[in-house]
Formats: C-alpha cells, structure tokens, sequence
DNA sequence: GTGTTAATGAGAATCATTATCGATTGTAGT
DNA sequence: ACTACAATCGATAATGATTCTCATTAACAC
C-alpha cells in the first residue's frame, strides 16, 4: 500500500518565500530573502530558502537575474519572453516585455554560423525616483 | 631621495597571463588560466592571476565574461563598445561590434523615466564546428 | 489515524575569490 | 653595477555564497 506521489507538497516555508517575492517590485538573494524571513513570522532556514528559490527558479515559477558580483537574485515575474531595467540605486526592476533583440539575435548568429542562439540582455541605470538625487 | 614611482611593472609573470589570453580565442576563469599557467614555463601563483586579471580588467586591457555559473572568466577583446556570441558547447567567443542595442534602450529608458542606462547584452548558442555535432 | 517519503534545518563541506604578510624584484637614481 | 624602496609575488588563511548531509518533521494519499 505505498503512497505512490513524487509531486510537490505545499510546505508553509514555501508559501512564506513566494509570498516574500509576490511583494517586491525588485529582486532578492537568497541571503537576503532569508534574513527579510527571520524577522517576520517563524523563519525559514536558508538551506531551505536556497532549495525553493532554486526550484521555483527551475520550474519557471521566478526569475533568476544573476548581479554583476556574481550573486544570483530572484523575482515573481510576468510570464513569457522578457528582459529587465534594473535600477542600480534602488534595486527596482521593471519588466520589459517588449524584446527588441529577437531580429538582431538572429541575424548576427546566421552572419556567424551559430545556431540555437539564445539571447541575454539587461538594462541598468537610475530610475525616476533616484535620479532625482542630483 | 625616494623612488617616486607608482605606475606599473612589467613583471614576468602579467607578461605570462598576457600571452595566455592573447593566444586563445576563448575566455578563461582565473583558476583554468592558473591551472594552464602551471604547465609551461615557470608558473603563477594563484593570487597573482587573481590579482592581475582584476586590474587588467579595471584597466580596461583585457574583457570581464560572467558565466551563467556566477564566476567570471577573462579574455583579451578588441577595443571599443561590444558584445559576445558565446558557443556553449567549446567556449569559442566572438566579438560582436555591431551594437543593435543602442535605440532599443534608449527608447526603453525614456519610457520608463530612467537615466544613466547602460546595457549588457550576451548571445549563446553553438558554433558552426559544435553544430555539426548532429 | 497510519504509513510513506518529500521537505526542513542546523551545521559541515565546497568552491571561488579576497586578504595577509613576509620574501622578491622591477626601476629610478647614483 | 650598486642602492633603495615601493610594487609585486606567492603560500596560505580568511571570507562568503552556495551546496551537501542526515536526523527530524510534516504533507497527504489511503
Ligand atoms: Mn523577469
Ligand atoms: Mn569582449
Ligand atoms: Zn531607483
Ligand atoms: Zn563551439
């Protein structure tokens, strides 16, 4: 009589993790969303932390954006094709579902013989609010 | 009577990681660049290659790549702004000088109220050689 | 409820990168 | 060539992020 079901159980940790990220309007380490987590409520370990976000990255429930330090940092994001326009002050990113790459990226891998391209692209600079900051 | 003198020396051991780079087509991390260091000639030591790739790049001599993974690999590119098509099969990187970026971010930037944008762009996909791998 | 087993969490282990600091060595000056 | 001295080197310790271990906990199908 074995329990066969491998799917993924709704544990109160990932619930408190994705409901962390659906608030933010920028993206968070591991390291920080666990730290952001002590505070309130119970607590999530940060072994756990980093097994979530690593998961719902793989599953394409969020985003992973990998920071110029190398720390990788994840966000509740839109769906679909998409790049970013990160504020380098505040942290804010905003959703740029408007590819304009798509033609470049395709010419320029058939002018080299390449095929399978994929394209990563990224935008940074000072938004509104920070900029502002004269 | 100090010796006044602050630029940089020509040490045998830059030279050394120089002719790495320059030789290869490719981009390598401060630990394959030491690993291959450590056969020919008399070798580098780790902080060394650290430390030189680091300046080298702040200097702007020789092109910073962060991989997927998080760590940052070397290469010795061309001057003037550009991007790379990257075949991630053998590693083979090609420098890209035409820029379609440039009206799309700025177009995107104006948009979203943001200023000082700068962007980053990163193609991946495989070579012609790696291709035919069918 | 009970059983099965995915999920958790405290802490050890990895791995890349950085910091120390005494030993070298490039160089301007003589 | 000889000196003086700061820049550089290199072996190694320290850091920091991420992953692994494994005993304990808790979803959830029955
Ligand atoms: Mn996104
Ligand atoms: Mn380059
Ligand atoms: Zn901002
Ligand atoms: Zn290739």
């Amino acid at each position: 009589m074995p329990a066969h079901d491998q799917s993924t159980r709704r544990t109160e940790q990932r619930r408190a993790i994705l409901a962390a990220l659906g608030s933010a309007d920028r993206a968070f380490s591991a390291q920080e969303l666990h730290e952001r987590l002590r505070a309130t409520e119970h607590g999530v370990g940060l072994a756990t932390v980093y097994r979530n976000l690593g998961r719902m990255a793989e599953e394409g429930a969020i985003d992973a954006i990998l920071r110029p330090s190398g720390e990788t940092a994840y966000r509740a994001c839109g769906h679909g094709h998409h790049h970013h326009l990160i504020c380098r002050e505040c942290g804010r990113v905003v959703e740029l579902h408007d590819c304009g790459l798509s033609d470049w990226s395709r010419r320029i891998a058939a002018e080299h013989g390449f095929s399978e391209v994929e394209h990563q692209a990224e935008l940074t600079g000072l938004c509104a609010d920070c900029g502002a900051a004269a």
